[in-house]
DNA sequence: AACACGGGGCC
DNA sequence: GGCCCAGTGTT
């Protein structure tokens, strides 16, 4: 146990040198910026997030702002930043914060995580950075230098485990402050040295104490079980064409043209409909008595 | 517990 | 071409 407490004071003094200037760490960020950002980073790296947050920011500055926005507008200002719907959860975020908190980020985790879109982790991070509150953040980042340090093996489990949330726990400090600080700096030493592809164990401030690094950095336990999401003729890929082609429109486009997009009509037809489900896109029909699917114009919602 | 859900960059 | 990225919501 003195142990874990030599080893943190290690990562914090690391922490204190090496932690990046990202904008949502600046001294003038307000709680919803810092949750703008975390939503934002829910797999989506660093550097596609800082500008499109600096942006974002500057338009719709409260959650009061991003809730009065037209959805084609945010839908368009998230542009390539992926997974879409984190972006309409966002709006729907900020209308909850406004008619249900008056329009002011709560600061208990059991409220924030009520929130559209803020999850466990979400939840457990905006605690921590906006409010400087202790909670035990635990991301891919921790995951994985806990799996190191502690457990010795190369990556955590697919899967978040009880066993993890424990540990996590007890490596949190009982203080906020220092608390708020860990989250951080656990964060930070996964994303800049104990990443995932290339470890760079020559820079690590707690090298000297890690069971991977000791047991000579043993090989993925579960890489067998990993199966990577396909990618190519997918319904997610023909979904991003949709997307795309709406974002870039000025107008209403015919069905003829998104159906240019895809070659696979009956694909494509299945990914409307559920895009149309989820709300990412609207479908006005023609006029005329039978709804002619091929006589539809799609756009982004208002 | 398992799946669906974007997109880009790196090795 | 596989893998990874500050995950969440649904089934």
């Amino acid at each position: 146990m003195a142990d874990v407490a030599v080893v943190r004071a290690d990562v914090l003094a690391w922490f204190d040198v090496h932690a990046r200037d990202l904008p949502w760490r600046a001294p003038d960020r307000t709680p919803w910026g810092v949750l703008v950002s975390e939503v934002m980073l829910q797999q989506t790296p660093v550097v596609r997030v800082e500008p499109a947050w600096r942006a974002w920011l500057e338009r719709w500055p409260t959650p009061g702002d991003l809730a009065a926005a037209p959805t084609s507008d945010v839908l368009r200002a998230w542009d390539r930043l992926g997974y879409p719907r984190r972006a309409l959860r966002l709006q729907e975020c900020a209308r909850t914060v406004v008619e249900r908190h008056g329009g002011v980020l709560p600061d208990d985790e059991a409220t924030l995580l009520a929130l559209p879109g803020v999850g466990p982790y979400t939840a457990a991070a905006v605690r921590a950075f906006a409010f400087g509150r202790r909670s035990v953040v635990l991301d891919t980042n921790v995951r994985r230098v806990l799996a190191r340090l502690v457990a010795g093996e190369a990556l955590p489990a697919p899967a978040q485990t009880a066993a993890e949330t424990r540990l996590a726990a007890a490596w949190v400090p009982d203080d906020d402050a220092t608390a708020a600080r860990w989250s951080a700096a656990s964060m930070e030493l996964g994303a800049l040295v104990c990443t995932a592809r290339s470890p760079r164990c020559d820079a690590c401030p707690v090298a000297d104490r890690c069971r991977w690094l000791a047991a000579g950095r043993p090989g993925d336990l579960h890489a067998h079980r990993r199966r990577t999401q396909a990618w190519t003729g997918t319904d997610r890929q023909a979904r991003g064409r949709v997307m795309a082609l709406l974002r870039d429109a000025l107008g209403p486009v015919p069905h003829d043209a998104v159906a240019a997009v895809w070659p696979d009509a009956t694909q494509l037809a299945r990914c409307l409909d559920a895009l149309v489900a989820d709300g990412l896109v609207a479908r006005d029909d023609a006029p005329g008595d039978a709804p002619d699917p091929d006589a539809a114009t799609y756009r982004l919602p208002h």
